[in-house]
DNA sequence: ATAGGGTTAG
């Protein structure tokens, strides 16, 4: 959109075809939109079933576009619409779109809308499916809206649905994770009634729920009787215990956890992984035993469970946090490539990353530079970091020589559109047209949006370079 | 149903 800003402001002789050839783009994907939209203006009854009829191919930009439009004043049409989409065959939200839809929707501020929407089903005699059920229980759980998810799952009777066990599920972990562990538990009861039996999920939920409360010996409790129901203690659970214990900071009975895990005999149902050992390696990073959670790692390595990068990135931080010593930092480093699952960039980037953290930005830009020195590629969250000092610094040549390093690496770019942006602003406010034209050109060889309000700066020292062909391709956007 | 660490796209 901005590019199309820098257009006008070059040349106005370039603008009109590549701005022609946007509106179009844009009209097509919007018909769609504009159909449905305009049919949610115009009902009067059977809105469902009319807005089938009409036949649309619907897509998420599609159903954006449409739940967008009914933003500040019409939520309650755009979660009608919202949730028909969702039971259409063919057409399932992702998840991005159930997050959408809560923004855009105002569901967390307002939830009396979900009770509006079913006021309204009953009113109009709608069709409402279990699929129906599911979509507005994906949204209650999204905006973690307990009562209303509860409330929802009471109305399945009145549209005579049957509840199941991945209702009540998605239930019970909205209270658990709130915290209210009395309704969590009510309900889990309540589900035999219902001729349905708590699975390993429900299990998990509640044990974690019980965790986060510092009840562990209720956790246990649970965990003893879930072969009452038929449901295997797994990794997965067990190692929810196991962290509910690091929590209290008992870590003498974390290792007896950890050795029942490993034991061979119970079938390989709660061997550790690496999820497991990392939770205890943070453990012992967060008291300060270092040597301890070291000795972890060795016996991770010995079972041949592979460290990964939240293992590696809790044992660097753990090792700067409580050793002066360099030393100790390059042994661990040697130590976790070699026992693969992680490279020498995840290490890298990972210490770069704690040190930012830790306000020690001096030995974070050592770490940075030593790193492209050693020809290894740091990853996205370390640049971001990086520039993103750099920037506040000032430092905007300085960023531009990382930049150029960076990129003669490697063509993939890890450093995200808003840091370009900022840089180049530094760059041209600082009078570097030359860097802020090899950057500009670099960032259109990326087909990146540039999204900075201070356009005119840019244009005019862009403009100093004379780089006629620069300002061909920025016209030509 | 599994942790953690930014941003983008859909």
């Amino acid at each position: 959109m901005l590019i199309q800003s820098i257009s006008r402001l070059l040349s106005p002789s370039f603008q009109s075809q590549p701005l022609k050839i946007s509106a179009l783009r844009i009209s097509t994907t919007l018909s769609a939109a504009d159909t449905l939209y305009d049919h949610l203006q115009e009902y009067t009854t059977n809105l469902e079933k009319d807005l089938t009829s009409l036949k649309v191919k619907l897509d998420s930009s599609c159903i954006n576009e449409v739940i967008k439009r009914c933003n500040p004043n019409q939520s309650q049409l755009g979660l009608r619409f919202f949730i028909w989409a969702g039971t259409q065959s063919g057409h399932r939200h992702s998840p991005y779109m159930y997050t959408k839809a809560c923004d855009f929707l105002k569901i967390r501020a307002n939830p009396d809308l979900i009770k509006d929407v079913f006021e309204a089903y009953l009113k109009e005699e709608c069709l409402v499916s279990v699929k129906t059920m599911r979509i507005v229980l994906s949204l209650c759980s999204q905006a973690k809206l307990a009562d209303e998810a509860l409330w929802v799952l009471r109305k399945f009777p009145v549209f005579d649905l049957c509840v199941d066990t991945v209702a009540y599920n998605l239930v019970i972990r909205l209270f658990a994770d709130k915290g209210d562990l009395y309704m969590a538990e009510k309900l889990m009861k309540e589900m035999d009634c219902n001729d349905l039996c708590p699975d390993v999920i429900t299990y998990t939920s509640m044990i974690n729920g019980f965790c986060n409360a510092g009840k562990i010996d209720e956790a246990w409790k649970l965990a003893k009787g879930m072969s009452k129901h038929g449901c295997v203690l797994n990794t997965v659970t067990y190692s929810r215990i196991l962290e509910g214990v690091c929590k209290s900071g008992d870590m003498e009975t974390v290792l007896e956890l950890l050795a029942e895990m490993e034991k061979e005999d119970c079938g390989g149902f709660i061997s550790p992984n690496a999820v497991t050992y990392t939770l205890v390696i943070q453990g012992f990073c967060e008291k300060k035993r270092i040597r301890e959670a070291l000795m972890v790692l060795d016996r991770m390595g010995e079972r041949g469970c592979l460290p990964n990068r939240v293992t590696a990135s809790v044992l660097i931080q753990g090792v700067l946090q409580n050793d002066e010593d360099v030393e100790d930092l390059s042994k661990l480093i040697d130590k976790l490539v070699k026992l693969g699952g992680v490279s020498l960039s995840d290490c890298f980037s990972s210490a770069t990353v704690s040190l930012i953290r830790m306000k020690r930005w001096e030995e974070a830009e050592k770490m940075f530079r030593l790193m492209l020195v050693r020809g290894i590629r740091p990853d996205g969250l370390a640049c971001t970091l990086v520039f993103r000092e750099l920037c506040l610094l000032e430092r905007y040549l300085d960023c531009f020589l990382l930049y150029d390093e960076i990129e003669k690496a490697d063509v993939k770019s890890t450093i995200d559109s808003n840091i370009h942006s900022v840089i180049l602003l530094g760059l041209c406010e600082h009078g570097h047209s030359w860097e802020a034209a090899k950057l500009a050109k670099s960032m259109l060889d990326k087909k990146m949006r540039l999204n900075v309000s201070h356009i005119g700066n840019i244009i005019e020292a862009l403009k100093k370079t004379g780089d006629e062909d620069l300002m061909r391709r920025l016209s030509t956007v």
